[in-house]
This record gives C-alpha cells, structure tokens and sequence, in this order.
DNA sequence: ACTTGTTTGAAACATGTGTTTCAATGACCG
DNA sequence: CGGTCATTGAAACACATGTTTCAAACAAGT
C-alpha cells in the first residue's frame, strides 16, 4: 500500500506541472490503475491517447526510473502481499551487509510466516475446514498420517484430538511396519494425510491404501496436485514458503490447531467434559509437574 | 470466479494425463496463480524450470488455444477479488448461523496465531536465537527434550537439525525409558527443552537432570518462570494464545525452525553439503516418492 | 521576423515475448 | 533387436515492448 500510495500522491501533486500530454498520460492512469497492473505500456499509451514516449517522459518527469519499476508498484497492491514481501526482503537482503545479517534473515523469516499463515486462513480454506470438521464428527475411526517433517503436524493433531474422542489413530508405525494401524480402515472411517515436497511414501501409499479401500481422505498439502491431495475429499492446500532449505510446516500445524479448536467449539459441552476427564486421568498418572 | 475456476478445475482433471513437464508446469501454475496474471510466459517458464514450449505446449493440452486467452482469465480473477470477498461475506452472513460462527472463530484464530509469530520476532527474542545458535554449534551434543503438546516442536528441530549435524539427540523414550538418551550428558553439552503450561513432569525431570550434570539448557517456554526457563542460560519465551481449550504451539515451532534456518545459515557451504548428502541417503533409501 | 527554449510524435533501436519447427532422445511393443 | 511414437529442449521466427533519437511544431520574448 505504502509504496503505490506514494507514487499516486507524487502523480497528484506534480500534476499541476506537467505539460499537456503528460497531465493526460497522468490522468488516465490515475482514472485507471489496474491497467497499469496488467496492460502494456503501450496499450496504455494507446487508451490514454498518447504515444508511447508521453508515458517514458512521465516517468522521468516524477523520477522514477522506468516504467517496469512503475509498473512493479502497481502490481504489488493487486497480490495478495507474498511477493511484495519476498521483494522487500530481497531488496533488504542486498542492500544491508553481513553486519546483521542474522538479524535481517530472522526477519525475513518472520514476515514470511506471518504470510503463510495468513494465506491459509483464507476463505476458500476456512471452508474446507469447516467441511473437514463435519467429515471428522460423522467418521467412525479417523486416522491421521504424516511422516518425516509434517509428522510434528499429524502428531499434534492426534494428541490433541485424543484429548476429548477416543476414535483418533496416528498412524505412526513406531511398533511395528508402518500402516499396521491401518487394517480394517473403510469408507464410514477418515483419513487425514499431512505431506509436502518431497512426498515421503510411506505417507503416498497410506492413502493410496485408504483410497482403495474406499476411506475418504482429507488432504494438508502444498499443491492442489500432490499426490496425496489429487483425489482427496478434502484440500486443504496450504503455503509452506520458507527462507531456509527446509519447508515451513507453520501453517500447517495452525491449521491442524484450528480444527482441534474448531471441533471443539462444535462439540459444546460435551467436548470439554471430555477434556477435563482426559486431564484428570493424565493428573492421576502424575504426568504433570506442580510447582 | 467462473472463467478462473473452470480453467483451474481443468488443469487439475487432466493432471495425471499431463506429460511429465507439462505436469511440472501445470504445477508451478496452480501454485503460484498470480504469476501468471503478472509475469511473461518466459518468466514463468523459468522460474517453474521448463522450457517455453512447454508452456504452449500445455495450453494446447488442457484445450486453450493460446497463452494470451489463459492468462486474461488469470489476470480477469485479480480484478474480481475484492468482489467475491464481499460477495463471500454477504452469502455467509444471510445464510446459516453455525457457519458464521465458525467462520467468526476461524478468523479470530488466524489473527490470534498472526499475533503470536509476530510477537515472536521481537528484538530481544531474535536476540536470544542467535545466541542460542552459538552455543548450538559449539555444543559437543544436543539434547531435544518435548513432550505431550510440545513433543512437535522438538521433534520438528530435531528431524531437520539431524539432517546437517549428526550430535543431535532427541530425547523421547521411544525405545524404552525416558530419558535414557540422557545418559552420560555433561557440561560440554547442550540441552534444548519445549514445555508449556501445563509442564509435563518428564520434560522437568530432563531439564534437572541436565542442570544436575551442569549441561546448559536452551528453554522454548511460555513464560520466564516456567519450571524450565528459571535457571536455564537462555530463554525463548514464546506467546502461545490461543483461541481454543490447548495453547497453540505455532510459534514455538516457528521459532525452531527458524533456529533451523540460521544454523544453516550459519554453517555456509558445508551445512549445505551434509544437507544434500543427508538427502541422497534417504532417497537411497527410497523414501521418497516421484512421480 | 527571429531567436530561444520547450513540447510533441514518428521512427529507429535493442531487447523481450509467444509460437513453431526440428532434430534428438527415450519409452514401448512386436 | 528394430520400429514406432510420444516427449523434450534448442533454435528460429515474427511480432510486441520500452526507450531513445530527432526533427517538426509551437510559444514567448525581443
């Protein structure tokens, strides 16, 4: 917002000064910023009815350099924010030195996770949550599966949902080969697949299992056609963009966390009955510390 | 909505009868949808690493006669945005109350969740990562100790630290009893521990125990009192808010992956090459699945 | 009317863009 | 093994794009 304001502002307040045909140039822009955006420079010469030189005039009349970097200004504020944000760090990453470049990569990273997580909760993926939640309340058992990095995810969501219903099965194969839990698994039961590249394939063929055996799945995933997400009942596709090597699973365990919290809003009563009896039961194993 | 949507459903139908390129493409194009309203085919081509003619080559598959006409419709669903965001309200509030409500929470745990990172990375806390980072390196082994709720977090550090270092331990009595691992732990060593209230008495125990053997611990904590932050040599003290009945462990598992991040950072070339090694094992291993 | 300076648009330019062509490769099958 | 066919990437292509150049048109002051 700020950098497309002020180069708006700049058009406005310089326009007094400009010669005719610039202040038409100027005008149509103003009128017509999506153009901008998405047009040639060109096309908008010829819209605004101006030849093309009128426009690179105008930009040096403002001062800015060119029209791509103009242009650039324009298309931030249709994005959502990733790429202005991957832009700004880029630029901060060039400009600053290694002084701090600690500092700065912790930023980047920080912007970047706010991103992620603001891009999953999203309307198209908050609904999906809601018809995950509804598919989890009618299943019979759910099993959840993640493996590698999105296992922190699928674990998360097992402890937590094994807090308050007691049909939830991570599928985890720590005793014994991985998908032993699976045996029985049908279509009145769930199964909720974690993954992102690189696709681990004890987690591909759990679903493909699942599938066969007609069990709907619902899919955390970074693309539409991931293996695991292509023919799921359920996408819940989420950003994983990470300054680093690794992945962010950052969204995804938000997400998981939300249907928890959202199964048990939905729940009512019953639900934290539950809890609290799950509570108490861990109590009297002294599993907590009192201090 | 509808000229973007059709195109998008047909690029997801026919995935599977893409070429292997062409799927690469179609990919790159499902997950990054602005960039094909904003950036040259050329561009886009480059940065989802195929050729051009690739790209042409798709448009011709999924039945779109050229390039031009696939990106208008990209370019027409930037415009329409803000629209179907409003739309989107108005359809939710006139129709169900149950929906809307969930809608509201979903919201509200986004913005929550947001708020949590954010805080995350303040100064003081970006302070203590690279300090920590230091005492990681010249750890001679590093303890990962979480449990119940905070077991995914350590967990996730442990996974991708084991990766490039191979003194990482993660403490989780899988095999046996807890704290097992622990055997032998002194001052050269390091202990990082993830715990929030309520404090799990194993994860105290842990933390004791190493403080006993004059072991430093790293404590990932909700507070700077917390049983595992007192005395510990650093604290990273993380919000965990959260909307729901369970604390939300978002940011603490941002905070170690960024710890991650820096480590690599940190360990220039060399990290980067055990990272590469670490991989061709697993795929050795055939671990992975390619399609 | 003549200079001086600005403004304007056509044309030239180098580079970028989308598409097509074509030879090389590899997979499949008799 | 050889033959067929789909798949692939480099190069060539025609055209579009943003910028620069240059001469014509113009305005204003003497």
């Amino acid at each position: 917002m700020g950098l497309y304001s002020d180069l708006r502002e700049k058009l406005i307040s310089d326009y007094g000064k400009l010669s005719p045909q610039m202040q038409k140039a100027a005008r149509y822009i103003l009128d017509h910023p999506n153009e901008v955006a998405l047009r040639s420079m060109r096309a908008l010469a010829a819209a605004a009815d101006v030849p093309p030189s009128t426009i690179t005039r105008l930009m040096g009349a403002i001062g800015v350099g060119t029209w791509q970097e103009f242009r650039d200004h324009y298309q931030n504020r249709l994005l959502d924010q990733p790429a202005s944000y991957a832009q700004r760090a880029r630029e901060t990453q060039s400009t600053e030195h290694d002084a701090n470049r600690d500092e700065h990569l912790l930023e980047s990273i920080a912007r970047t996770e706010i991103d992620n997580i603001g891009a999953a909760f999203n309307p198209d993926l908050m609904a999906g949550m809601i018809r995950a939640c509804a598919a989890i309340e009618n299943a019979r058992h759910v099993y959840i599966v993640g493996r590698g990095a999105a296992y922190p995810a699928a674990y998360q969501f097992a402890y937590a949902y094994r807090l308050f219903r007691d049909n939830g099965v991570l599928v985890d194969g720590h005793a014994g080969a991985f998908g032993d839990e699976l045996r029985g698994i049908g279509r009145r039961d769930l199964m909720i697949a974690v993954a992102a590249k690189p696709y681990i394939r004890d987690t591909v063929r759990a679903v493909d299992f699942a599938r066969s055996q007609h069990c709907p799945v619902i899919a955390i995933s970074d693309s539409d056609v991931s293996p695991i997400a292509l023919d799921a009942m359920t996408k819940l596709v989420v950003r994983d963009t990470s300054q680093s090597f690794f992945q962010s699973f950052t969204a995804a365990l938000s997400v998981m966390q939300a249907l928890v919290a959202l199964l048990v809003a939905r729940g009512g009563q019953k639900a934290l009955q539950r809890i609290s009896a799950a509570e108490e039961q861990l109590a009297a194993f002294d599993t907590y510390f009192e201090d």
